[in-house]
DNA sequence: CTTGGAAAGATTGTATACAATATAGCAGAG
DNA sequence: CTCTGCTATATTGTATACAATCTTTCCAAG
């Protein structure tokens, strides 16, 4: 029998699902907008039913939710939503942590690093423009973060991961604002590099954590003022 | 704005989905086996359309593979994928189990104790087909542990247990073969009900996960044996 | 002025047709 | 006899057409 590919999936209309998950991450299409098939497919390019494969795909995801006959619409997320998809990457993460600490090569171990110096050093560099300041962390902090989930080597646990943190990105933007924030995330940073280089499982999953939850309640602050923005009159949906 | 539907999703070609689904967990296209579109559509009555949404649902889900141009597949575990996934399921069923033991209701309880006591009488009962008992067996067993996953109050970790719990029975039905592994199920049903009722959310983690761990060694003994019967001359692959 | 209901419009759901791609089988050269 | 390349077949990928369903609008009755 010939070999089928190990590859797990790529190219075509594959790239149509991809394209809508950025859309929706980055913001594009907010939270609650109604997603008219036939207006995807003319921004996208193609037919409705690429087009509808990418979203039965990013429901399955959580991203957007389909009301049968009535259509789809960009997820949106309440606080509880939120608390929940935190306590459970706390869970996972921190898992992941604990597991990585066993497993996790040198190479591994720099990329981390580097993205950790490289999320340092951004705090006394300027930018262009606040989005590709924003942007850079982001990415430096997947980087962070994903090499972890790489390093415990469980498949699934890296498929789960990157369901909870799909959140779109509006929501978590504003974390990358205030400088304090900034030095403390770097601080933890250190902290879980510290415990995996030592291969400390148990403080790597604790300081991962705290991480995580440290993340999620500055999430729920300004979330909270910005819900106060907006009942005193400002709107977001056309 | 009118208000939407509050329910998620139901109805339609959904139920295709659920076939499907039902299709592939029961061991009808085996592990292994392609899954050409038309002749599923054929099978289930319908066009190649909504087959394929069903496609790309449960391939996001893990249920199928899908190769570019080249068609799905049964997923098939090896035990590798088996021993991440029961990994996986310790840590949200124990986390369930935790979360459950501050908020479950005597409703639930009730449930949760009705389904354990089935399961310790049907060892004294007889069943018309053996697969009538593995059926009657598993669906008690599900009301048990999807009680926990309700009580725990996460609707996302509800949705990541049932991906995870997800694989094809064909697996799991050994499990229900003898009676002492019953009997030993049926034990630590009991100590995770006592320390629900009690509101030991530690205690009914660490039940949970032990219960978890020795349901997967018994399904990694058995598919060893069944993997050596394999060695020895048997093809289930046309 | 509000409410009920029917018709028009918009949008989703499914089927089918055709294009793109991969697989298998066969022929011919080495 | 084996290997390479070409053609035929099977299957996937996408577009389009039409049916089913929901939403909106408008008008008449209360």
């Amino acid at each position: 029998m010939s070999r089928l590919y190990t590859s797990d999936e790529s190219s075509s209309a594959d790239q149509v699902y991809q394209r809508l998950r950025r859309l929706l991450i980055e913001g594009h299409y907010p939270p609650g907008s109604r997603l008219v098939e036939e207006r995807l497919a003319q921004d996208l390019g193609v037919s409705r039913t690429p087009v509808r494969q990418a979203l039965v795909r990013a429901a399955a995801e959580g991203l957007v939710q389909i009301f049968p006959n009535r259509g789809a619409v960009a997820r949106s997320f309440t606080i509880d939503d939120l608390l929940e998809m935190y306590d459970l990457r706390a869970l996972l993460e921190g898992h992941a942590a604990y597991l990585a600490a066993q497993r996790i090569t040198p190479d591994q171990l720099a990329r981390m690093e580097a993205a950790a110096a490289a999320l340092e050093d951004s705090l006394h560099r300027t930018f262009a423009r606040r989005e590709d300041e924003v942007h850079f962390l982001v990415e430096q902090n997947a980087v962070f973060h994903q090499t972890i989930a790489e390093a415990a080597g469980n498949q699934r646990l890296i498929t789960m991961l990157n369901q909870i943190v799909a959140v779109p990105l509006q929501f978590r933007s504003f974390y990358w604002y205030r400088a304090e924030e900034r030095q403390i995330s770097n601080f933890f940073h250190r902290s879980i590099l510290n415990a995996l280089i030592l291969g400390d499982g148990d403080r790597a999953r604790a300081m991962m954590r705290e991480h995580i939850f440290y993340g999620r309640d500055v999430l729920l602050q300004s979330r909270r003022a910005e819900s106060a923005a907006v009942a005193s009159g400002e709107e977001n949906v056309p």
